[in-house]
This record gives structure tokens, sequence and C-alpha cells, in this order.
DNA sequence: GTCTATACCGAGATAGAC
DNA sequence: GTCTATCTCGGTATAGAC
């Protein structure tokens, strides 16, 4: 692997799990292995590190959601929690990459506030869109209630992800699973056909 | 109001919007209207002063919850909702004692990780043992769905607030406001009986 | 209790040898 | 590209006069 790959990878688990100021150029540079004025050769400055990591992260972001639904030969419900178990896998296992999505959506860092939200919102609104098409064929099929819109549902599908992401810092994994599974069950039911 | 009184509602109102490390004793100084070095009269250390707001805050929020339900004649599904619709408000409203309190639950300083999550987790224990206890009430009285046991339907509502104050840092008032009622709507129709 | 002055440290970033 | 050495800034905290 390329110095500058190893930099942006080690960058963002740092960022991840220590935050933005939390990771120092220093720790970074010692994970990779260099004395932190090398990473100056490769990036001009700390913030256009952490911009290469976020616009990676977004990216990345989308096609994993769009992974969750590639599976043919299933029903609505059964895609649906498919997506839903992959999300709860990922957040219970500490996957850095959601975690750094989740933890600079709700606190970019001071001054990139406008910039990092662009970034990941852009994402955010094309993964909602995915699931929002898949309910609206569900309503199609038959398989969800018309009494909710595609929208609401949509919505509240993903409030459940946004409530498991905030529970991933204050739960362990069982529980987190646990939580999950309760949030799947009253939501199914409130939207099923 | 004591100094030491202005201190601690400073602190809070900064920790919670800029966080710990960007809540600099300069900054709380400036917005007291004292130099730094005079906190260190009233408080040894920046981190026995976040303690010191850490406890009230979560003193704060069980009384909250509790006074979110101390409205006598009504039915559970117009107190469960009350309740909901009080903790939207305060989101939306950017309300810095509960930014607070979702900040430092996601993400506590570096070192303090243990003793801040004890005493927030505490308080989030009482406060969904009381969601829990009206939850209990509904289904005896037949209000609620015997489906889904009182943990999970506690649990599915401590995760409708969760993802709302996910979203708290991400959108505006009108969209959180409008996301909660999406988020309200599929979970009544997911435990009412 | 509050002030000014200062010690001390770790951060991001740069210069220049190799 | 990587290194050592260094600059500058802003942070927490302390000393001592008033």
């Amino acid at each position: 692997m390329h110095t500058k790959e190893k930099i942006l990878l080690e960058g963002m688990e740092l960022f991840a799990t220590l935050g933005y100021h939390g990771a120092s150029m220093t720790k970074i540079a010692d994970r990779v292995g260099l004395q932190k004025s090398s990473l100056y050769t490769h990036y001009n400055s700390k913030e256009a590190l952490f911009f290469d990591v976020t616009t990676k992260i977004a990216a990345d972001y989308v096609e994993f959601v769009k992974s969750t639904f590639e599976n043919n030969g299933q029903t609505t419900q059964e895609k649906l929690y498919f997506s839903f178990q992959a999300h709860v896998k990922d957040l219970a296992n500490h996957d850095s990459s959601i975690e750094f999505y989740n933890r600079f959506s709700s606190y970019p860092p001071k001054g990139f506030e406008d910039r990092v939200l662009k970034i990941l919102r852009e994402s955010e609104e094309q993964a909602r869109t995915v699931f929002k098409e898949e309910i609206t064929k569900a309503q199609a099929d038959g398989d969800i209630t018309e009494d909710v819109s595609p929208e609401e549902a949509a919505r509240a599908f993903y409030g459940l992800l946004d409530g498991l992401s905030y529970e991933t810092s204050y739960y362990d994994m069982d529980i987190i699973e646990s939580h999950g599974d309760s949030m799947w069950k009253v939501f199914w039911r409130g939207v099923k056909a």
C-alpha cells in the first residue's frame, strides 16, 4: 500500500475514535510509522487530510447502503430487514467508517461545519432515496400500508438507524442488537399492510 | 447569581456547543466576565468544573422526564405523545442541557469515559423506567398491544428520542418536527392495541 | 476574589540536511 | 520522501500583588 493511502486509512480510524482534535498529526504519524513532519509531504495540512477522508467515507456509505439491497428473490420485508441488520452489525462491531460518519454528522469540527455537512448530507440523501424506492415498491405490491407515505416510512426507517447510531457509543454489542430487535419489531408492525 | 453558579451555567452552554476541548477556560471566563485565572478560585481544575456540570445535567434530565408525565386526566397515548413532543421541542430549540447530554453520552472526553458514562447512564436508566411504567399501565388498560413487551415498547420509544437526538445537529427545527411526526405515527401504529 | 505575569506543554506547521 | 530541529500559538494551571 502506498504511503498516502496508509495515512488516509489511519487518519480515518483515529478521527473516528478520537475526534478531529484528539487525532493529532503525531498520533497519525506514529500509526503510519513516520515522523509527523513527513505527513506534510503527502497532505498540505491536517484539514486537507480530514476532507480527503470525509469525501471517501461519504462515497463508501452510499455504496454500502446500495449493496445491502442488492439481494434478489426476497420479499420487501426481508430486504429491509437485511439492510437494517447489516447496519446493526456494522454499528455493533464499531466499524470505524460508520463511526466517522456518525461522529462528524453530529459534531463537525469547529469552522468546518458547512463543508463537512454538505458532503455527508448529500450522501445521506442518496441513501434515504434508496430506502424510499424500496418502500414505494413494497406499497405497490401491497406489503406496506397506504396509511403511511413512502416519505414517512423512509424517515421512520432512517430514524431506527439514527437511534441505533446514537446508542453505539453507549451500549455493548449485545444490547445494541437487542434494542435493534425491539425497534424493528415495532417499526414493522407500524408499517405493514 | 453567585459567581460559581454563573461559571457552572456558562460552562454548561459552552461545553454543550463547543465540546470539552473547544470550550476553553478563557472562553468560559470571557462569558462570565472574569480572567481565566479567577476561575480557579471556584474550581480546582477544568475537569472539576466539567463533572459538576455533568452531575447537574443528569439530575435535571430525570426531573424533566418526570415532569412530562405529570399531567393527569389524559389517555396513555396523550401522555406519551406529550412527553415525546416535549423532547422534540427542546431538541428543536437546541436546549443546551439536552445538547450537553447528547454530546457527552456519545462522545465523552478522552480519559473521562467511564466516569461520565456512569453518571449519564444512571439518569437514562431512571428515565427509561418512567417510560416503562407508563407503558405497563397502558397495557393493563388495554391501550397498548400485548404483542410487544413493556421493555420492547419502552426501548422503541426511547429509540425514537435517540433518533431525533441524532438528527438535532443535522437538521433545522421544522425538519426535526416533521421527522418527529413521521416517527411517532409509525411508533404508535406499531404499539397500539 | 480578582488581577497580571508567567511557567509549561502539546498542537500544527516549516526549513533544510540527507 | 523522510528525517531532525525549530517556530509559533493557544491550552491548563500557578504565583504573588492588590
